[in-house]
DNA sequence: CTGTATCCAAGACGATACTG
DNA sequence: CAGTATCGTCTTGGATACAG
């Protein structure tokens, strides 16, 4: 059977194709704001600190699960920083670091563009749904 | 293709959580530079028009399926153009749209944050995991 | 050449219940 | 409060074969 997982084999695959895909550090980012949450935690921490249960009342719909997996993902890459107040009860608050806002400011291009665009995009969805009926 | 049940339904779902959540023009634009093709399609179209099968071989790893399906979903949005020209065999050209090279310049914001700070990201990880374990 | 159709595996994600 | 553990579902995407 096939020692190797699909995905070595894309990653070989790619390293041997073209350095376009393989070296290039956006690749990495890109992944890592394709998250279904990570955009949205940025945002929602990026008019100050938020207290887990706050995150979780701010971007509603986020599980518990996705919650903490999503802000492990983003401390783990130096994104936010987590602050446990050891009180009673226990009291935990998450923040962009530098890092995390830089990420978020370029992030904000993106949703500037869209704000300002994404009329256009839906008036051409309309027209291409209206043609392929 | 068929695929609006569910997204329809996470949709309506969002409608009735937060106004953060739904009106946000942003939300739109995010879900698509999420697709895990569509950046990387940008980029390859970024330096003129391509055929089908160059952009196969330049975004190597993408199966037709994946191909045929960002390609649309990008052209249904109005961020590129699909030219047939209907010679034998039949040869057909991808273009970015003024839309596209739009969203593609603010796409390439968070990709010059991410070759400044990839090394940061990183650290920061390795930081992290020795930490962790 | 440019797709389309089908099947299947892997992973993402949500719901829920439970712990320190 | 702030998670963690478990389970099941749905989506994503790759492989493959085939069609116009």
């Amino acid at each position: 059977m096939a020692t190797t997982t699909a995905a070595e084999r894309r990653d070989a695959d790619r390293a041997s194709y073209d350095v376009f895909l393989v070296g290039c550090p956006s690749r990495l980012v890109l992944e890592r704001i394709s998250d279904r949450w990570v955009a949205l935690l940025l945002a929602a921490l990026s008019d100050g600190p938020k207290r887990y249960s706050e995150l979780g009342r701010k971007v509603a719909g986020v599980s518990p699960k996705m919650l903490t997996q999503t802000l492990r993902a983003l401390e783990r890459d130096g994104l936010v920083e987590r602050e446990v107040t050891p009180s009673v009860p226990v009291r935990v608050d998450y923040r962009l670091t530098s890092l995390g806002e830089g990420l978020h400011r370029a992030v904000l291009a993106v949703k500037d563009w869209a704000e300002a665009h994404v009329d256009e995009v839906l008036a051409a969805r309309d027209r291409y749904d209206a043609e392929s009926g």
